[in-house]
DNA sequence: GGAATATATCCATATATTTAAATATATTAT
DNA sequence: ATAATATATTTAAATATATGGATATATTCC
């Protein structure tokens, strides 16, 4: 190949190419893997975590939650913010309070399930 | 309070502190939630869920699925080297080719569980 | 209304991640 | 050996993310 020259395809065969074009008309489109990354990406932080982890077994406050995390409060309501728009979390305002806990009882399986296998 | 003091704790009542004790002796240990993180956010990425998804129907050589996601194949490599470490690919070299596939199809139960529900 | 408390937002900074170009390695064929 | 092909690594730039201090908002109590 003549230098400069850059190479990025290679020589499938047709046989390649037929599986390619079938395999990928079966998997999610982009805005899909991209909804679903970003849900991931929600999940995807060991504070984060460790927040959802809490909210296991019932309601916490945000200052309950901070005290646990021993973290400064800012830090904790902006990784709130995060679970709670990707809808991991909701809450409860109860005077000055706001009680958050899990929306979905379903993420706790995906949890469970990473620590053991793979 | 007097200006410019910092308060990040809060008065938790004797129930509260106690309750809280008893949850955090039961969540895991840091060390665990980072790997748990760690394996998430290797997925949490489109191009990577992509990659998994095309693998989901057996083994593909590099070339093949760099053609398929329409991306310069260093920057495939590099996803797929993430996918590796994390555990989630294997690979199989015969001659210049190396095949990639999924290690433990168990993964995709929590591919598919992401986009139907929450 | 003013003080105290709980939480959220804003902002600057540090760190991590994605991307892709350039280059290197490794295998096969001639 | 040399060339060609497939893949990996290095590097740099752009972008995204985490963190925590300062500050704002909102609610309750006096």
């Amino acid at each position: 190949m003549k230098s400069g020259e850059t190479k990025d395809s290679c020589t499938l065969d047709q046989e390649q190419v037929k599986n390619l074009e079938r395999i990928t008309s079966k998997i999610p489109d982009d805005m899909v893997l991209q909804e679903d990354a970003d849900c991931l990406k929600a999940l995807a932080d060991p504070t984060r975590l460790k927040i959802i982890h809490l909210l296991r077994y019932g309601e916490l406050c945000v200052c309950e939650i901070f005290t646990c995390l021993d973290k400064p409060q800012p830090t904790v309501s902006h990784h709130l913010n995060i679970l709670k728009k990707a809808g991991f979390i909701k809450y409860r305002k109860e005077g000055v309070w706001v009680h958050y806990s899990l929306r979905d009882r379903e993420i706790l399986k995906i949890l469970d399930g990473l620590s053991g296998e793979k």
